[in-house]
DNA sequence: CGAGCAATACGGTCAAGACGTAATCCCTGG
DNA sequence: CCAGGGATTACGTCTTGACCGTATTGCTCG
């Protein structure tokens, strides 16, 4: 689930609209649905604001949230991410393998092309998970 | 704890230098010790990549961190929960409002009744927000 | 087909997230 | 006590995007 479902979703639970959010945090109703459709990210003082209007901690608002996966591809080393677009070998590839390749790297130094990165994760799966 | 003092713990965990968390992270030394010293907080995308480079997850990360203003409503000053009951009076004052009003004390003593909280209400109103 | 309210599109603004460079601190060795 | 160099912080800047106001669309009733 990603933020944006979070927040609908508690809204929505209460029974409340845009502008009963927003008379109870001070936001506007336009970023209120901006948020829930998640064309923009709270800051956290914002997300703790929700929070507080929903009677939640920032942990309990955050905990169904699925941060794991959302890791962007921009951020990802170069191939890796290829690898992951492509349809046969990169539909094996778990999330927390992703995390677990994109953190190899020897003084800044890491595979380059996908295929290299596909090696690894085979070597790194064979030893690890057997 | 605050998360500039998490950000701080995860790296002495780990015996690294903010130089190490950059390379990993590709986020600028000086800002990691910005966040590290509480001088900024970090955007949802941010948190997440760090969380990625100490191999945490979002949530693992944030586990021990207690956000600023994290305030139960039992843990509001007698008189002001009433004053936020009220349907009429309680439905205007935002969030960040209650967070400045709860604030308010002078060697321990505080306004008692909701009515009190109020007036002080409307006057810091008109003194700080015109 | 309106009327009226809820939600979205859109454009603008300005705080602050993030960076580069330079200064400072803190070691360790000589 | 000084020198040198790596680790951290101070400082100034820029640019992004969080957040807002207004206008528009969409829904659900008569």
């Amino acid at each position: 689930m990603t933020l944006a479902e979070r927040f609908r979703e508690l809204r929505k639970e209460r029974g409340w609209r845009l502008k009963d959010v927003a008379e109870a945090t001070g936001l506007s109703i336009p970023y209120l649905s901006d948020l829930e459709r998640g064309r923009t990210n709270p800051s956290l003082d914002t997300l703790r604001t929700l929070a507080g209007a929903y009677g939640l901690s920032v942990h309990d608002l955050m905990a169904p949230v699925d941060f794991y996966g959302e890791r962007t591809p921009a951020a990802l080393p170069r191939g890796l991410a290829e690898l992951l677009d492509d349809p046969v070998l990169g539909a094996e590839i778990t999330p927390d393998w992703v995390e677990a390749l994109a953190r190899i790297e020897l003084r800044g130094r890491r595979p380059e092309n996908k295929r290299d990165w596909y090696e690894i994760y085979l070597h790194l799966k064979r030893v690890l998970e057997g």
